[in-house]
DNA sequence: AAAAGCCCCTGGATGC
DNA sequence: TGCATCCAGGGGCTTT
């Protein structure tokens, strides 16, 4: 479900209320993608000092190591004082003294694990091999450029492999390269400087929109205190396969790459 | 080293 | 209404 503007929607909808927080008990449901690691009890009477975001990766810092949150496909989030009984999504608790924090994930590509440390051998595995975060300073245009160049496959796919720049997710990489006018199919490497430096500027672009109207086209999407994204943002795009461009009118078409489905405009991106 | 496939799981939409 | 099929926002792992 969620791609980098809904997990930060979802990071900064509880990182200041559950700010110094005693854990008072950790509760798992059924598995996740990978088992929690530790015996629950080990978070008790931890503090957690505070939620951070790389790539679609939450980590919460408690003060005896890391938490890695991750929302899969299905997954969401929610922080309150008080919350229901764990239905039979509700896969992970963290009850603290300023209220519960929930993960519900009905599929389950999701995962809640403890790391002892930063470089725990997990953390490492996990989040080692990721990209540059694209909505800060170190999402350079011309390190892009450079790094898309050593790179034969299809530049939809380098997108979404989460190595070169994180946080692009199915639907806002087939957006990003509709507004820089690329074929997704087209290979990195044969992006031109220009044209890398457009996708540089439409994957910032796309995902900092997404993220200032609170989350996004998603449909199901919602922050952890339960409100929506305001809808704002109609997909150019994305699902839109048939249907006319919202640029020149011919038909937005479909493909699958990687065994997922790519939106484009065969005029507005012939290449 | 990089690319391509596979697979984890459940629910909703669609078609017969 | 019932059942089968297909598809879905991710990404690590194994195989080429």
């Amino acid at each position: 479900m969620p791609e980098l503007p809904e997990v930060e929607v979802t990071r900064q909808s509880f990182a200041d209320q559950i700010a110094n927080a005693q854990v008072l008990a950790v509760k798992l449901g059924k598995p996740l993608r990978w088992p929690f690691g530790v015996e629950p009890q080990t978070l008790v009477g931890q503090t957690v000092l505070g939620v951070r975001r790389r790539g679609k990766y939450l980590l919460a810092d408690l003060s005896g190591g890391l938490l890695l949150l991750h929302l899969g496909m299905s997954g969401s989030l929610q922080f309150a004082q008080a919350l229901p009984p764990a239905g039979k999504h509700d896969h992970f608790d963290l009850v603290t003294t300023l209220g519960t924090l929930r993960l519900h994930d009905p599929r389950r590509f999701g995962a809640a694990v403890w790391a002892s440390g930063q470089d725990a051998p997990v953390a490492q595995k996990l989040l080692g091999g990721l990209g540059v975060e694209p909505l800060t300073d170190d999402f350079d245009a011309l390190l892009f450029w450079q790094a898309l160049r050593q790179r034969k496959a299809s530049i939809k796919q380098v997108l979404l492999a989460g190595d070169v720049v994180v946080g692009v997710g199915n639907i806002y990489a087939s957006e990003a390269l509709f507004l820089a006018r690329i074929r997704p199919t087209t290979q990195a490497r044969l992006l031109s400087k220009p044209r890398a430096l457009a996708l540089h500027a439409a994957i910032r672009e796309v995902l900092g929109r997404a993220l200032e109207q609170g989350g996004s086209t998603l449909r199901n999407f919602s922050n952890a205190q339960g409100e929506s994204g305001h809808f704002q943002l109609a997909a150019m795009v994305y699902d839109r396969a048939g249907q006319p461009c919202r640029v020149c009118h011919a038909k937005v078409a479909m493909l699958r790459q990687g065994q997922r489905s790519t939106f484009y405009c065969p005029v507005c991106q012939k290449r």
